[in-house]
DNA sequence: TCCCAACTAAGTAAAAATACTTAGACCCCT
DNA sequence: AGGGGTCTAAGTATTTTTACTTAGTTGGGA
């Protein structure tokens, strides 16, 4: 196989010279470029032939995920390695969305960064451990990492009412239409309010609804 | 690493032992079972301590799908990795769904398939060239979906301060709480709030806050 | 230079949510 | 028959959010 030409983008300096540093051992394998920024990835694109992306997500002007929504649609041919910190579902599966094919954490070894490239270099898709699990429960909708955190437990102290009013909360209803909806005071809205805030353990709104989305309440 | 116990689930004798005779050779790969279905498949996971499963999609009694839905939700710790005839969306995604964490094609080189075991067996996916692209174009199809509701265009409209306070306020914050963390007059983050939900053509704090998970402004 | 967008801030009010408390009705279980 | 949990509701008070409006500052682009 000839050797592939792969571009680092990533707004911090020191990582990617250290990934220069641990892929240049590698045969086969060659730095073609680097920018700090999507902006700057995309115009080395333009002006140079590239096989692979390793790509971070957070990054100023023009981030990860826009990037690789860019060139996936405008340079096909084009692979995107997500190279990471976040190992949250809402990172990967927009990294997934836009494009990407491979996705690996910042601490990964040496042996395994060049797994990935050749592995997604020769078409397939490479996703670290932690990557896979996340889109897993994507779309297994399995709760897993839920259960880790101590949520879908507490979703089963709630009683069917208090569901149903959390339900209705984050869809953005006030608790005069919930209340309307329900054929109930207001009143009572209020106190079911009140004992979710207090099951649940969160401070207001935002945290229920936030748990009414772990737990998939919603849509 | 010490070796990966691996069992073979496929209706067709030959194929299984076609199989077998590939990963003779392999070090590190154990064959420690065959199933020609997968309800005998999970009878020998009652009784055996297995790593991973190569498993067909289509068998008689119990076919792949479900076989791999009950495993992974009954069998944590054992990967399934597909190998099947079938290219098209509906079998991947399903599988997918349905736990697998690898998915590669019968025609699969030696070579390529001992590769994928050693990478599914070490807690990533594997997927194939053409099982990638499935999956790709079907995040992507969501993703017109999701465009069409009209989300990841008005995130780009947000300014930067509306954005890290659309942040903080997903993060169960208060306006005065945020004022004090930005250095900001409790009034200014009011200001930011209503253009908020002008923009997001949201009703309230409920709203902003689904909004900014759906954009992944929250770790 | 002038205009615009972003960021800042405040006046005034009303609506909604949060806090703490109490309590009756109902049903299930022992 | 009594106890516990759920569902219902209200009194009272405070905090927070939402609504509509106005406006000064700043920095960048036409």
């Amino acid at each position: 196989m000839q050797t592939i030409k792969v571009i680092l983008v990533d707004d911090h300096e020191i990582i990617r010279d250290g990934i220069k540093a641990l892929l240049k051992g590698a045969g086969e394998i060659e730095i073609a470029g680097e920018a700090e920024n999507g902006q700057q990835a995309i115009e080395i694109l333009k002006t140079r032939e590239v096989d692979l992306i390793l790509m971070d997500i957070s990054m100023p002007v023009m981030d990860g995920i826009d990037a690789t929504k860019y060139i996936s649609r405008n340079f096909s041919g084009v692979k995107v390695i997500v190279l990471s910190m976040h190992d949250d579902e809402s990172h990967i599966i927009n990294m997934l969305k836009a494009g990407a094919v491979g996705y690996i954490f910042k601490n990964t070894g040496k042996t395994r960064l060049i797994e990935a490239i050749k592995t997604v270099s020769s078409g397939e898709s490479f996703f670290a451990k932690e990557a896979s699990q996340r889109i897993m429960e994507h779309f297994m909708q399995n709760k897993v990492r839920e259960k880790r955190n101590g949520s879908m437990e507490d979703v089963q102290h709630l009683t069917e009412r208090e569901k149903e009013v959390l339900k209705l909360i984050a869809e953005e209803y006030t608790n005069q239409e919930i209340a309307d909806k329900l054929f109930l005071s207001p009143r009572t809205i209020d106190t079911h309010r009140r004992n979710l805030l207090q099951k649940l353990k969160v401070k207001n709104t935002a945290g229920l609804v936030k748990f009414a989305i772990k737990c998939g309440l919603l849509d």
